[in-house]
DNA sequence: TTAATAACTTATCACTTGATAAGTTAACTC
DNA sequence: GAGTTAACTTATCAAGTGATAAGTTATTAA
C-alpha cells in the first residue's frame, strides 16, 4: 500500500465522478474533454487514467452512482407516501432538486456513445430506480381508484409521459439550495395539477 | 455564370441541408463531422465550405428550415381549427409527424454550442413559431372558457409545458409513412386526454 | 533501512477535427 | 474559341482528442 496522506485515492475517485457527473450531464459526453475534466480537479489528464481505465468507464460510473441515489429516494417515497397524487409530486420534487441539467442529454449519450453491452446494464438500472416506482404508483392508484385508466393511455407509456414531464421540469444548471427548493415545489405542484386534473373547464 | 447541368447548385445545397438535418438532429451537433456531411451527400468535405462558410452556418440553415416549415403549419392548424383541444392536438400531430428524433438535442447544441449572436435570433425563430401558436390556442382557450386557468400554472408556463409534453413523443427515428401517421395520431390523442381531463378518477 | 507500490507527472502517440490553399473541369458569356 | 467563373477535387494544416509509456515521489510493509 502507499500514499494515506494528503489525499487518498478514493476522496480523488469522489473528485473525479462529482466533477465529471456536473460537466457531462450538462454539456453532454462528447462535449466534455478528459483534460477539461482532469483540469477542474487539479490533476493531470493521465491521472484520470490511473483510477478509470477510459473516459466510458467514467460517464458510467457517473450514470451509476445517480442511478442508485435515486433508487434509494424513490424506495424512501414509496414508504413514506400512500397516496399516488402525493407519491408523484414527492418523486417528481425529489428530480428536480437532484438532477441538474437535462436528462435527455443523458439518454441520448446513452444511445449513441456508449457500447451496446453497457447500454443494456444501465437501461435495467434505469427501469428498478426510474421506471418501476413510477409504474407501481399509477398501477397501484388504478387498483385503489386513485387514479383513471385511460383507454389511450395504458399504464406503461403513461408511467414513460410521468417521467418525461418531470425531464421537462429540470432546471438548465444548479442554483443556490433556497431558490431550488422554490422551484422544486412550484413545478412539482403545477405536475400533479395537470396530471390529475387537466386543463379543461369543467 | 456556369454549370447548370448535372446537379445544380441549389440542388446540392439542398442535399447539404435535408442530409444534415437528419444528422444533427438525430446525433447532435458535435457527434456529426463535417466529413460525413459531405460523405453521405456524395460530394468530398471542402466542397461543403463552397456552399456554406462553416460548419455552424449549415446548422443554422437547417434549423432555419425546420422553423419556416414548423410556422407555416401552424399557421394552417390555428386557421383550419377552433376548439383548443383540437388544436392542440393537430399541433402534436405536426410536431410528431415532422420532427425526427428528439429536439431537445437541438435545444442543447443551440444552448452550448451555437455563437451568443445567432442564439437570440433562433430564440425569436422559435417564439414565432413554436410558442406563439400554443399560447396563443391556450389564451383564447381560457377566453371562451374551454380552457382552466389553473393557480400552479399561468398561461406563458403551461405553454412550455405543452411545448415539452409534445417534444416528449417525437419519435427516435424516421419510420415509413404509415407507421408515423398511426403513431402520431395514437400520440396526439393521448397528449389531449391527459392534458385536458388527467387521470384522476372522477 | 529497504523494497514495493500507489498515485501521480511529463512526454508523446495516432487519429480526428474544422478549415484553407491551390489545382481542375465544365458551362456560360462575349 | 478565348476568357471567366461556379462547382468542385486533392493535399494539407494546426488544434484538439483519447490513450499509453516511462519516469518520479511519497508512503508503508518487511
Amino acid at each position: 500500500m502507499a500514499r494515506k496522506k494528503e489525499v487518498s485515492a478514493e476522496q480523488t475517485q469522489r473528485t473525479i465522478i462529482a466533477t465529471a457527473e456536473r460537466l457531462f450531464m450538462s454539456h453532454g459526453y462528447r462535449a466534455i474533454s478528459t483534460r477539461r475534466i482532469a483540469e477542474e480537479c487539479g490533476i493531470t489528464q493521465p491521472a484520470l487514467y490511473h483510477h478509470f481505465p477510459n473516459k466510458q468507464a467514467i460517464y458510467l460510473e457517473v450514470v451509476r452512482t445517480i442511478m442508485v441515489q435515486t433508487e434509494r429516494a424513490m424506495t424512501d417515497v414509496l414508504q413514506d407516501y400512500a397516496n399516488s397524487r402525493e407519491r408523484i409530486q414527492r418523486i417528481a420534487y425529489f428530480m428536480i432538486m437532484n438532477h441538474q441539467g437535462d436528462m435527455t442529454q443523458m439518454f441520448h449519450d446513452l444511445q449513441y456513445e456508449i457500447d451496446e453491452e453497457h447500454r443494456q446494464t444501465i437501461q435495467d438500472w434505469w427501469m428498478r430506480s426510474y421506471f418501476n416506482p413510477v409504474m407501481q404508483t399509477l398501477t397501484e392508484g388504478i387498483a385503489k381508484g386513485d387514479v383513471m385508466s385511460l383507454p389511450s393511455a395504458p399504464p406503461m407509456e403513461l408511467s414513460f409521459f410521468v417521467l418525461e414531464m418531470m425531464k421537462s421540469f429540470l432546471p438548465p444548471s444548479k442554483q443556490d439550495y433556497e431558490a431550488r427548493r422554490e422551484f422544486a415545489e412550484k413545478k412539482s405542484t403545477m405536475l400533479v395539477d395537470i396530471l390529475f386534473d387537466g386543463i379543461r373547464k369543467k
